[in-house]
DNA sequence: GTCTATACGTCGATAGAC
DNA sequence: GTCTATCGACGTATAGAC
């Protein structure tokens, strides 16, 4: 068979990225060929190595992506100077859900393929994480120190918090019963409560 | 190599089950090799097909034995007759923590390789989830029913709340600066909080 | 940039000896 | 109940033509 015509370097670079994510959030990292990610792609397996090194370079590559939108897409958001704990608190809420519900994939594949990461690997996506968690970490102190919030420990109140909100992913659908704005307004309620917000 | 000796069938099949738990958790179902199960139960590969009839009849068996023993396990449980709302979510909490904590490999092969199972066994485990889900959102709506809790929605908070719960597996350690005792007051205090429980 | 062809290992599962 | 040996398929990754 002739080879295939009109195909763009770039434009396969991106898919396979895409692929790959959509193959690895189905059937798990391992469960899934570099064969099969070709066909769907519409290349023959042996190009796929001219954009990544191997397969353990492309599953980093997805996590370090997402992680790295995750925490540019909270930095650039803008932030009034003086806002209380509380605000702080329904900012990150809210962020957390807008960003979190469309990526579906990305989010499943970035908590379930962590253990299929070579240890070096590991431990960069491992950071992030915990840069992330420190935005909340530092949002519920702040409210603690200053008497709006109460938990009995930060530190756990943090991690379940975020188990919280991203255990939504695990049963949101479009076709839901819900709107995400209500969704949005439901967890809101949910996560002040159990911060103990005394607004 | 002459064929090993004192080996019983009982012991083997027990090691099967034991073996694979903690495989399929460290590595992922589909990146463990049935040679690999073998060799650390002690026989050969052959011969682990007198004990199941195939890799995916293994995974589901771990699974649903993993969600009879829960199941089982609450309801052999003894409760007294007349009972409020907060004192049943109170129970729920400290039984959920006691549970799940020491079965760390089962509940993590539960929520991570529910993908890996055919549709017929998904089907089967799904539903014994959604029994046990049901047993929180009877609690949870009960108590907004009689006042003494308060959420927005009784659906989502089982599932925050069930996520926030099972959220403390992928962090605790026994070694950790909390202790069980500890962990459990303060996923309870978090839990009453969310469900807006008024005593 | 993509193809074909292939090296070379490992997979799940089975057959038959003991 | 466990072993050895093996089948046929499929895995990742590379080499070299075009």
């Amino acid at each position: 068979m002739a080879r295939k015509s009109g195909s763009s370097g770039i434009k396969t670079a991106k898919q396979l990225h895409e692929t790959a994510t959509v193959l690895f959030a189905k059937n798990g990292y391992a469960a899934v060929s570099m064969r099969q990610i070709a066909r769907e792609v519409g290349v023959q397996a042996g190009a796929l190595y001219l954009y990544t090194a191997d397969k353990q370079s492309l599953l980093f590559d997805l996590l370090d992506e997402h992680m790295k939108d995750l925490l540019d897409a909270w930095e650039g958001r803008t932030t009034p100077h003086e806002i209380t704990p509380i605000d702080q608190l329904e900012r990150f809420v809210r962020f957390h859900i807008r960003f979190h519900l469309p990526r579906a994939d990305e989010v499943f594949i970035s908590y379930m393929e962590l253990r299929n990461l070579t240890p070096e690997n590991f431990e960069v996506i491992q950071n992030a994480r915990r840069t992330y968690e420190a935005i909340l970490h530092d949002i519920l102190s702040a409210g603690q120190t200053d008497g709006t919030f109460k938990v009995s420990d930060t530190k756990v109140a943090t991690y379940a918090i975020i188990a919280m909100l991203t255990g939504m992913n695990t049963w949101y659908r479009d076709e839901g019963r819900l709107s995400l704005d209500m969704i949005e307004e439901i967890y809101l309620d949910l996560v002040l409560s159990a911060a103990g917000a005394t607004p």
